[in-house]
DNA sequence: CCTCTAAAGCAACGATCAGTGCGTTAGCCA
DNA sequence: TGGCTAACGCACTGATCGTTGCTTTAGAGG
């Protein structure tokens, strides 16, 4: 009883088209952002997207996870000051488009587990970059604490105060974490 | 000409009651929040949402702001260090409360001027703290650098990371920011 | 190439939504 | 205390939502 599913073809077609449709409604759509829009955009039948996904948060976790993972590589400049620093200019980048940060609050607000989705692989990003310095014999903080420091600032300025993220701005959080 | 206005008595109590309605309701409705909804259980008419709020989103913004504002005494310990940890250990406490973090979610999630609201006055709470040591003669960081090190960290961990606030924690947190 | 069935489309339903015109209640000021 | 009118309640409408049974299409394995 083998149960086979069909990730290809057809299923993959709609599942672009519907995150294609998500990605854009989500910075327009000030009015309503439901499952028969969404739909509408896709040139797909609201069923479709009720049977697979299930809930209007469900589908945009997914598509959150799929946005906010692999969508930077992890620097590898030598020093771990200079991965940081890259790789923070490379989220901040990626948080000052209205498109991302749409998206970001959006699912932020449809269920309690958007958040992480939100995230994507960047919990593990910095990791990486950390562990690889530890191989190199200096000194790291933990993953915790980086992540509190970086993205916590950088999430916040993005999502609340909504104060430019210049280099300066981020050499001196790296600073200040390394220090 | 005078456009009067009337901001007590029966539309003070409508206020309060929609207000209380959401604060119940943005904790429960996973389902769905809506004007009607909200109307009904404050025992009010939807009709009258729609005319003085005219959106979901501006209702959330209000009732945001109203609660995270003026919720928090700032604290006078003496010395900026234990202003800090105890004003953090406040905004922590309130962040870990399910119902505010629904709240904040919400709200983020319902227009894009969602995120100010939710801070309410902590920045200002902030810049008062900074300003009072910094009449005492002590050296201190911008309002803006404290605000990314402690509210970010300490919002990014209730939205994202979901790891708890415990006091060391914070404690780090303050002596990262002053060192 | 043929078969099987997972996945998408179609049609129709009850429920609820956002919005409007009009009557009613009750703050506020003279 | 009485009049004025801002603010609320009521009844109703069209549109859209979420959901379900059934049919059709098109991957994937033999």
């Amino acid at each position: 009883m083998s149960v086979t599913t069909r990730p290809g073809g057809r299923s993959a077609r709609v599942r672009a088209d519907v995150h294609r449709a998500v990605a854009e409604l989500v910075t327009e759509a000030q009015g309503e952002l439901t499952l028969p829009v969404i739909a509408t955009r896709a040139g797909v039948h609201p069923t479709t997207l009720y049977r697979r996904w299930g809930s209007l948060g469900e589908l945009l976790e997914e598509v959150a996870t799929s946005r906010f993972s692999g969508d930077i590589v992890v620097p590898d400049t030598g020093s771990l000051r200079g991965d940081l620093e890259r790789w923070a200019t490379d989220v901040a980048t990626d948080l000052a488009d209205p498109d991302s940060l749409a998206l970001i609050r959006t699912t932020l607000g449809s269920g309690p587990d958007g958040g992480c989705a939100c995230l994507g692989d960047r919990h593990d990003q910095l990791k990486a970059m950390l562990e690889r310095e530890q191989e190199r014999g200096g000194a790291v903080p933990t993953v915790e604490r980086a992540a509190d420091t970086l993205l916590g600032a950088l999430y916040y300025r993005a999502l609340f105060s909504r104060q430019p993220m210049d280099e300066p701005w981020i050499k001196d959080l790296v600073d200040m974490l390394l220090r």
